[in-house]
DNA sequence: CCAGGCCGTATCGGGCTGCGATACGGAACA
DNA sequence: TGTTCCGTATCGCAGCCCGATACGGCCTGG
């Protein structure tokens, strides 16, 4: 009985970080403070595992646990994001770019990253005489499928990479206006295609109007969105797009890599 | 030859899993895009083991590696950033009451957190006028000893708990005002400790004046401070303390927990 | 042009370390 | 007071991680 499972251990990964790393995840993910036997639940994971993998992320930092034996991330979460804010080039230029779009036109700005079947929000500007949110949006996931951002970043990608990234996204009819459909989805990517810029209302966030260009990077692929959004009774969609459509475009192109020459040159 | 070295692994973290998350924190400090060697380098790991860990990581989502083959952080890092703030029971009321003080001073206003030798940045609100930094500091790590708001959480320790967060800094010189004695960071922890909050000049930042209070959980244990900072040459020390300290100090009250009562009576 | 060094990648057998079962004490609840 | 669930600690086995090693590609310099 030697010959009993396939092993086919495929990758590197080692076992016992990717489940801790995953223990961490789901904490992450709960709101709620999470008790062990909970992310034992959770994660499908021995009562076993989930001490060591707890104990291991509370003696590395990233977790602690409060008076009632619960588990909750401390601030040293904050420092990774922190760090890749930091590090990251387009990061760098995005200040600039952005500080002037919004002397530009006066509104809400929004910069989010390409992950996917998802994006993460990375900077925001708050508009003209807004209120300034301390608690920023930073790091908040949303999803590609039904977002301008997403949109837009998608219509940088070919019809077949649209499809697999929707095969991989859950298709959730967030509001009554939520395109659930690949083909209609596929649509809509097509038209922002054409326009440079995708528009999207009241499907992620009802009464929102948003609209977005896409960021490339060496390759053309995309990597971010540059957003505006603001609500649907202030404006008609047509008016809209006239009104933000340049800028916007214009401040995504300015933070789009260069793209490398096709051919094998040499100096 | 079998009594040659005492075990004493008492911890019940696990190894692997803890080389992978100090290959993570060693590639989110440098700032600069990490080749593999240079990760074994710096942590001291064989260069197999970094190559299995980060082979984690990127199976994970948190990190990448280029098209030169160097690894770096991923977008999926802030989320866990996100993930802690909107979890967090003190940033769900730091919301209101930092607003509040914000229209009070009309000055920039910053929340950070403690975590012994050193604090993070959690919120900050920009000052009347001033400009907006996309780039928000959240995340962003400084040292206990010599900043206003680490001397204000210093102040609500015991004397002894003081010098021991100090034995665990490094007490740099950073500018010349920085005090790196000990003792007479103590003597200025006891003076905030009277005074109810800190005031540092020039210490940590050159020309930099900042007044700070400390927030305490229920036990009067400090876990952040609410801090307001400007130019020295604004302001005289005196000045400063005289304008800030009463809404600051009354901000961090309301932000603090109720103290417990310390019998063990029931309901 | 080639030799040398450095780096990233893949493989492999041994031994150690993580795995999961088990047990115990305390808290909450009925 | 009995029951149940949870958090914590322990232990022997074997599966998995460890670290050495080898290979190929890329620069650098002679």
């Amino acid at each position: 009985m030697t010959d009993v499972a396939p092993p086919d251990r495929q990758t590197l990964a080692i076992r016992s970080a990717e489940r801790t790393l995953l223990v961490l995840e789901v904490i992450s993910r709960n709101r709620r403070r999470t008790s062990l036997a909970g992310i034992a639940r959770d994660t499908g994971l021995d009562k076993s595992a989930v001490q060591r993998c707890a104990a291991t992320l509370v003696s590395a930092g990233y977790l602690r646990q409060t008076a009632d034996h619960k588990l909750e991330l401390t601030p040293k979460c904050l420092e990774l994001g922190y760090n890749f804010l930091i590090s990251n080039a387009l990061m760098e230029r995005a200040y600039r770019v952005l500080m002037r779009l919004r002397r530009e036109v006066g509104e809400r700005i929004n910069l989010s990253l390409f992950a996917g079947s998802y994006l993460v929000y990375a900077m925001r500007l708050t508009g003209k005489g807004e209120w300034e949110l301390p608690m920023s949006l930073v790091g908040r996931r949303m999803p590609t499928y039904c977002t301008a951002g997403g949109r837009a970043m998608l219509s940088k990608l070919s019809d077949d990479e649209v499809l697999r990234v929707l095969e991989t996204s859950t298709l959730h009819r967030r509001t009554p206006m939520t395109l659930t459909s690949p083909a209609l989805i596929l649509d809509a990517v097509r038209t922002a295609r054409a326009d440079g810029y995708a528009v999207v209302s009241g499907e992620a966030v009802a009464r929102e109007i948003a609209i977005a260009a896409a960021v490339t990077d060496s390759h053309g692929k995309p990597i971010a969105a540059v957003h505006v959004s603001s609500e649907l009774s202030r404006w008609d969609k047509a008016a809209f797009a006239d009104h933000f459509a340049e800028p916007i475009v214009s401040a995504a192109g300015r933070l789009s890599f260069d793209a490398v020459p096709v051919d094998h040159a040499r100096s």
